[in-house]
DNA sequence: GACAACTCGGACATCTGTTGTCCGAAACAG
DNA sequence: CTGTTTCGGACAACAGATGTCCGAGTTGTC
């Protein structure tokens, strides 16, 4: 799993916050990591249709819809792609013991344990979203929490 | 994920079959995948207690126990690696609006969101067994195919 | 009891993917 | 129109996974 799923996140709650455009260097700032690495994810998360991207002198990153839509699986798949973790080799066709072709229509039942495994894993993340975060952030952290940092983005806060 | 996961959960399903010892090298023929690279993924089972390595001349790896107390997450965490795929950075305490470490006796609102999707995962891993493994391809192929299997390991079927 | 053959086990290269960095293209504000 | 600020994709450095090899140990045989 990426590391910079973590970063991505914590953006993306932090913009939930605020309307206007942030820079993707004062986001690095705010979290005390590489500016250039935390622009990559960025650039993945404005690729998957979560933030726009407005360029400029007062530009910078803005989620795109409510984050009550946005959900953690979307993140986690922007930057991560889409693709399943496990991927089967189909070595069940190889060998001197192979499956005849025709056996083989339906996925394996190693690839299958290991598909719904991973769908309880996309539901569990489907069914959080970006919103349900901030709203544990502000529970963890205390009211107006959010407000803060959304008053430091905004103003120079250097 | 390791693509080696496969190539183990594969061998554990086919030593359910068998109750004599067999070598890294026939199972390596019979997947037709590389000897000294599966030699590594038995190694880990090994370490983990999954499966009983015999020396010697009539050597190989058997099943330390009936294949139904064996689960699908075992065999992952023993090839994988144990620790979680996300690993929580705190970056909660970093930076100028960094949380103060009393606040910061939970893990996170991310962290734990995504343990909990680990946690789903490594429950529907956990409630497959090899058994079961094994039972759904006699349904799949047909039954006594691992019979048939057992049968090349052991005769010289070269 | 000694020998020989076979097996596992860990140490050694190679290679793809992640981590990290940089500069050019584009756009907004003045 | 110009300068500044920003994003976007192209370019290295590193790590873990992938793949390979040979030595230590054990078993069976003579």
């Amino acid at each position: 799993m990426s590391g910079g799923v973590e970063w991505a996140l914590h953006c993306c709650v932090v913009l939930t916050s605020v309307t206007e455009p942030v820079p993707a260097a004062r986001l690095a700032q705010l979290h005390a990591v590489s500016p250039s690495y935390l622009a990559k994810q960025l650039q993945a998360l404005s690729r998957a249709g979560l933030v726009r991207s407005v360029q400029g002198n007062a530009g910078g990153y803005v989620l795109t819809r409510s984050p009550e839509l946005i959900t953690v699986l979307d993140v986690v798949e922007a930057v991560d792609g889409p693709g399943p973790a496990f991927s089967c080799t189909e070595i069940r066709q190889r060998g001197p013991m192979a499956a005849p072709p025709q056996s083989c229509t339906v996925p394996c039942a190693i690839s299958r344990a290991m598909a719904g495994a991973e769908a309880t894993w996309r539901d569990a993340l489907r069914s959080v979203s970006v919103a349900d975060l901030a709203r544990d952030v502000e529970s963890d952290y205390g009211s107006g929490t959010l407000a803060g940092i959304s008053a430091w983005l905004g103003t120079g806060g250097r």
